[in-house]
DNA sequence: TGAATTCATACTATTTTAGTAGTATAATAA
DNA sequence: TTATTATACTACTAAAATAGTATGAATTCA
């Protein structure tokens, strides 16, 4: 069980602007040095936040990024959704939207319950938890 | 973040075994249409819990394959570990043996946090628990 | 002996991961 | 206006992991 590359680059996005981009843009550029992380690769990665809306942008000369909110407003759970899909282990839930083994199934809410811990946790920090 | 069909396939076959076969050996065919899982992609499995312990075989007609154990004396973290592996999500700590980035990283006692519960959640668990 | 079963490997198709590469588009400063 | 600096978008790819299949040998019971 692992997460990938995307959740947790894009976490240390997130914690790079919130550390050195309080006013300013910041090019991707910069992050890539400071995080040593390819910038093609971080280009995909922040797009999704980009997208998601946690993370605002200007082109053009001193063009780059910047938070949107202020790190307290960001859910962990939230960053690591829009990059990763959802967190469940639980495939009995998510595979095929429902599995026909459910009812009978002693494993189940096993599963679930290691489901809500997780997403518990990563819901219980912000940005804000992370970079004090 | 999954757990791979190993691991849930796994935990299928203890609670399979626990319930169906108290005494005598069970063979992995009766398993394998009960649990529908084909029969071949189970000897892999359990032929891991095998190895770790956890199950008693005999071959030949009749044979079959039964718990060592009490089912209460099952944690499910380690039925979870002999067929996953590490169930960590910190790649920091077990990637490279140790990130270099660590101590410097904000992102880092985050995930160890994360490690933490669903480790102390696998391992408040016993076979008992699921088949109860 | 013959049927049923585990045991041990090897092989394979598909998907996911972790990027790279190239081009197009936009904005700014001088 | 032009050079520069940056994002945006679309393909492509190598390697690893996943989820099995296939084959055959060894063992046991009747």
């Amino acid at each position: 069980m692992k997460i990938s590359t995307k959740g947790r680059y894009a976490l240390r996005v997130m914690v790079d602007l919130a550390l050195n981009g309080t006013d300013e843009f910041i090019s991707l550029k910069d992050i890539s040095i400071r995080q040593e992380i390819s910038n093609k690769y971080l280009e995909q990665i922040i797009a999704m936040l980009n997208k998601a809306g946690y993370v605002e942008s200007t082109r053009g000369n001193n063009g780059g990024y910047r938070l949107k909110k202020k790190p307290e407003e960001y859910i962990i759970g939230d960053i690591l959704r829009a990059t990763e899909g959802e967190l469940t282990p639980i495939f009995c839930l998510t595979e095929n939207g429902n599995c026909p083994r459910k009812e009978n199934c002693k494993t189940y809410s096993f599963w679930s319950g290691l489901d809500k811990i997780i997403n518990e946790y990563v819901d219980s920090k912000t940005l804000a938890d992370l970079i004090k």
